[in-house]
DNA sequence: TCAATGCTTCAAGGATTATTGAAATATGGA
DNA sequence: TCCATATTTCAATAATCCTTGAAGCATTGA
């Protein structure tokens, strides 16, 4: 993750439905939602959701793939543990005062599977 | 950090000025900088630099403090680091393939001085 | 008190972004 | 083929954000 990437990610997360989308799609998983129901469930009109899919597309936030009629949206994990990563390092240098904190937790999160990490 | 001030920080954040404004002030520690300063290393105007410096200050990322004829601009490290926990837990829900390889970063930064975490 | 320095505020303009509803496209089934 | 479904694209408008230069305020030293 880039400087040219982080600053469309921090645009593309700084919008109300569009911070929500990404909620909506790492809950989601694997399975992502389709646009229909990303729409509904967020509540704004279908071309209203279109136009904030697209943007976190461009952001490289999630991803699309046609299924059928519908398009199912998912969230780019690498892309968001990169935002993460860029804060912590190229914004932030590293500073321990910012980035120990967070440590606390990455350590508490969803148990891994055994191998995931290498 | 709750969601209306990440929101507030991810916008300051996605702008090419304020990003390196965040950048030089973290590296600068605690003695700040002055805001002609930042103009100058930034490269933009007075005026346009004082605009700049009042949304991120506005967002809670950075803090002023007048000493003599200069203001004095310094870090919000508090904020920042309370951003990559908002992304970690609140946006990513503590997901493992995103917030794990974070992790790494955080343990690699910066030593702590002894005592510094509690 | 006057002038210089450091910075901010203001107003105007341009640029980008968000919202809306209507029209267009793609897919699947009758 | 025709229709319904799922979604996008487009055009128009509104809203927000960025940049610029001029004017204003606060502080210090002569």
């Amino acid at each position: 993750m880039d400087q040219r990437q982080a600053l469309a990610a921090f645009g593309a997360l700084s919008q109300e439905t569009r911070l929500h989308i990404v909620r909506m799609l790492v809950v989601s998983g694997p399975d992502g939602m389709a646009a229909g129901a990303i729409a509904e469930k967020a509540e704004v009109s279908p071309s209203n959701v279109s136009f904030h899919l697209k943007e976190l597309e461009r952001a490289g936030l999630i991803a699309q793939q046609r299924e059928s009629r519908s398009i199912i949206y998912t969230a780019n994990y690498e892309a968001l543990g990169g935002l993460i990563r860029f804060l912590m390092e190229d914004c932030c240098g590293g500073n321990r005062e910012i980035c120990a904190p967070s440590a606390a937790v990455a350590a508490c999160c969803t148990p891994a599977t055994k191998g995931e990490l290498q």
